[in-house]
DNA sequence: ATCGATAGTCTCTAGACAGCATGTC
DNA sequence: CTAGAGACTATCGAT
């Protein structure tokens, strides 16, 4: 960032960046229509911008549709929220300009990101990092924000472990960084040289602290910024423990629960609506479903409904249903609306369930069919979305109505009640701001409740139950999970390994910039036990002065696997023999924690019994029998996969329901990262010989191919379905593709379509690949593969050992 | 013998982060 | 080791 574009920043005018014409159009575009929410022009003041008078005329433009003056409606509410009226729970502190750091907790989808990016370009020209929970919105970003700021000059480059625009050390040229909590996390780790640069780390959906499994990588990234004496924005939505969270943060935090739309609560209980234990809505039946009788009624209306069921088979039956219903009601299909096919076959379904405005929606679904529904929907021509929770975190799709249907859960073996929380933060998806004046929630009453006691409840006590916990009822606080047991592991690894502590004194000072010092304050012996784990572990020594991270300990830090993850390989590596057959290897790498893996059917339990028995290594872990029954399925199927089995006849030979399958089969997925730290472990251990099996290995489960494709695969734009459409056109080799005629390459065909200008990119980079001479992959010898495999005796089966811990879980919601 | 209604039994349950190593439109 | 819905199976009786 030169000094040039850094004035035209601060010498903004109104009719210049970002509130020139065409930046809003863009913004609008992308579906951001709220570019300038209250709280958004409100916090220009306390970042103290130039252009703050500027932009107060124009919001009363913008807006002019809305006939609300928004800055001076914020500027009100935030002064009376912040003196007179404490959000529930909390006491507010006061605003002091002591501090530069920031908790905003704002409802969703009221331009959060927009205050982050105010932050960032106040800490221009020093750099910021930006966390994103996941990769997909860190990936939109990222694209956003070069769209709108890379004219100005402002550097954009991202940082996820899929896809980095670079290698670490370029990231330098960047002015801000777009991550993961922990690829953020990763850096903050490896330190690299240009950190010194940044100023501000801005932290997107922060109250994911809560999260079991993923929330502590945002305390580790606080606790690491603080010693950088980084600047933090924390971006949440509306939590009670905010002030907590700003303590944590050390930062000014500013509170609102201004909604753009309104959100009208309430209670589906049969073919009632309560908004309270007595006020009272009721309308027709159509079915026996509550929650289908209540999302028919409202497509008849003409409303947009999404539809909240945690199960993917569900959502499957419930959109099918409510096609069946709509067919027996003399609805006419649609016959323009059509859904592109895949590979899964789910296109199929899909396209008979669109046709009536319905659909179903879930993380399974291939990224094609998932923006068909989304863009459909938002045409306004899919009207009931069947939905798992995905969508509440993920995609930004309003409806007018949510309808959470089904609210208990099995948790540590027990039937818990979907927190408030999270019930909140689906229904925060209703009220589209361009068409509905009120956005409706509901949660599906059930029949038959029973409470604690097991005593059944009345349709009264089941109302006033829902009505005082969900419409009423303030959500949980956000909780601190980092004392999990297993999460301590790895937080406490990685600190000490980057060395941001070397002593006790030291780890109990980094634990104090966690949120759970804020929480659980006395927490010394719960650490000290865990670093005592890693010690007796290998991963950390003790000198006299000193506790210091061994080459062990290092690696596995590096390679960002869990400890528990680098223990079972260790141990598989020491056992296994020097020509281990691949789904062995397969099975171990199956077997980590940090794996993916597939349930079990009922059917199917005896089946891998006999075949583990009869086939597998032995593998004296002392692992939960389901843990490794399910190594074992998984790694049949991805041995099946790696020889071009179709996933969709793997669904139906492994009885594998749509959408399990992808999360584990694909290139993004756990398979390359989890090969790669298993080959590098062997490495560690001297087990040189068994490394170019496992690195063929994971290069042809990735992407799915025999053998004979590894070569092709080396080069740039082809993987597996162009790997197979060459060699079947007879390009068998990248010499030949290098040598091929252009026109003849245009004409391969690959799932219909022709190669056309991709072709002559694939031939550039496969001449440049043959020209450098090297010798593609190592793949396994004939002889290699026929060796007999050496057993290892088997060992009497014990119960789980207290070295390789199952997760234990301390703290819950 | 066949069919159907009913009662009892079985089955199934969300999502998604991370490494490494290089070089195109 | 929990809840609840749907799929599947066993049983019995009427025709």
């Amino acid at each position: 960032m030169d000094c040039k574009s850094m004035k035209s920043i601060f010498e903004l005018k109104i009719d210049d960046i970002p509130l020139e014409k065409k930046y809003i159009e863009r913004f609008k575009s992308r579906g951001l229509s709220t570019f300038f929410p209250p709280q958004a022009l409100g916090a220009l003041t306390l970042f103290n911008l130039p252009i703050i008078d500027k932009i107060v005329e124009i919001d009363q433009k913008i807006y002019s549709d809305f006939q609300i003056p928004f800055f001076k409606l914020f500027y009100e509410k935030v002064q009376q929220i912040d003196l007179d009226n404490p959000p529930v729970g909390d006491k507010l502190n006061h605003f002091s300009s002591l501090h530069e750091n920031y908790l905003f907790c704002i409802p969703t989808g009221v331009g959060k990101t927009l205050l982050g990016m105010l932050a960032a370009i106040k800490a221009l020209p020093q750099k910021t990092l930006w966390c994103f929970t996941l990769k997909a919105i860190a990936n939109e970003k990222y694209m956003d924000f070069r769209e709108l700021f890379e004219d100005l000059g402002i550097k954009v480059g991202i940082k996820t472990g899929d896809f980095s625009s670079e290698r670490d050390s370029y990231l330098k040229y960047y002015d801000w960084i777009v991550t993961t909590p922990e690829a953020a996390d990763s850096l903050l780790t490896s330190k690299p040289s240009w950190l010194k640069e940044v100023k501000l780390v801005v932290l997107d959906e922060i109250h994911m602290v809560r999260d079991t499994e993923r929330g502590f990588k945002y305390e580790d990234v606080v606790a690491k910024s603080q010693y950088h004496n980084f600047n933090l924005i924390g971006l949440s939505a509306t939590i009670t423990n905010a002030v907590e969270l700003a303590r944590w943060l050390d930062a000014n935090l500013i509170y609102s629960d201004w909604r753009m739309v309104p959100l009208k609560k309430g209670v589906l209980y049969g073919r009632q609506i309560y908004y309270s234990k007595k006020k009272m809505t009721s309308f027709r039946r159509i079915s026996p479903d509550d929650a289908i009788n209540a999302a028919i009624t409202f497509l008849e209306n003409d409303e947009q409904v999404l539809c909240f069921v945690d199960s993917r088979m569900r959502i499957q039956e419930k959109a099918r249903k409510c096609v069946k219903l709509l067919q027996a009601r003399g609805w006419v299909p649609n016959n323009d609306i059509s859904i592109p096919d895949t590979e899964s076959g789910v296109g199929e379904i899909l396209n008979e369930l669109v046709k009536y405005g319905v659909a179903f929606h879930m993380a399974g679904l291939s990224l094609e069919n998932r923006k068909a529904i989304e863009d459909l929907y938002r045409d306004g021509l899919i009207k009931v979305i069947w939905a798992t929770p995905t969508l509440a975190a993920g995609v930004n799709l309003p409806a007018k109505r949510v309808i959470q249907d089904g609210y208990k859960r099995a948790s540590r073996g027990r039937w818990v009640m979907l927190p408030v929380i999270e019930m909140h933060q689906r229904w925060g998806r209703a009220g589209r701001p361009q068409y509905d004046k009120l956005g409706y929630g509901y949660v599906v009453a059930r029949k038959s409740s029973t409470d604690e006691s097991g005593e059944r409840l009345t349709k009264e006590k089941e109302i006033a139950r829902l009505i005082d916990k969900y419409v009423n009822g303030t959500p949980e606080p956000i909780r601190s999970k980092y004392l999990v047991e297993t999460n301590l592991f790895c937080s406490l690894l990685r600190c000490i390994r980057a060395n941001y502590a070397r002593t006790i004194n030291q780890i109990l000072k980094y634990y104090k910039f966690t949120l759970s010092n804020i929480q659980f304050p006395k927490s010394r012996e719960i650490i000290l036990e865990a670093i005592e784990f890693l010690v007796e572990n290998g991963f950390l020594k003790r000198t006299p002065k000193e506790i210091r991270s061994t080459h062990y300990g290092n690696l596995t830090s590096d390679l960002y696997i869990h400890p528990l993850t680098a223990l079972t390989y260790s141990k598989a590596i020491e056992l296994i023999s020097d020509k281990p057959d691949p789904i062995t290897l397969t099975f171990i790498v199956c077997m980590a924690p940090d794996a993916i893996t597939l349930p079990i059917r009922g059917r199917e339990e005896s089946d891998c019994w006999k075949y583990y028995e009869n086939n597998m290594i032995f593998f004296p872990l002392e692992i939960e029998d389901s843990i490794q029954l399910r190594a074992v399925k998984t790694a049949l199927v991805l041995d099946d996969y790696k020889e071009e089995i179709p996933t969709r006849t793997l669904e139906e030979k492994y009885h594998i329901n749509i959408g399990d399958l992808t999360p584990i089969v694909t290139r993004l997925g756990f398979v390359p990262w989890l090969f790669n730290a298993f080959a590098k472990l062997a490495a560690y251990h001297k087990r040189t010989a068994i490394i170019p099996r496992i690195e063929v290995l994971k290069d042809r489960i990735t992407y799915g191919v025999k053998e004979k494709r590894l070569p092709l695969i080396s080069i740039r734009y082809v993987s597996r379905e162009r790997a197979i459409a060459l060699q079947n056109a007879g390009f068998e080799t990248v010499e030949s593709i290098a040598n091929a005629d252009l026109t003849e390459l245009r004409n391969v065909t690959v799932k219909g379509f022709k190669l056309g200008n991709w072709a002559a990119r694939i031939q550039k980079d496969a001449t440049r690949y043959f020209k450098m001479g090297k010798d593609p992959r190592r793949e396994y010898s004939p002889e290699d593969l026929s060796a007999p495999q050496t057993k290892i005796p088997k060992l009497p089966k014990k119960k789980p050992h207290s070295k390789i811990k199952q997760k234990k879980l301390i703290f819950y919601d």
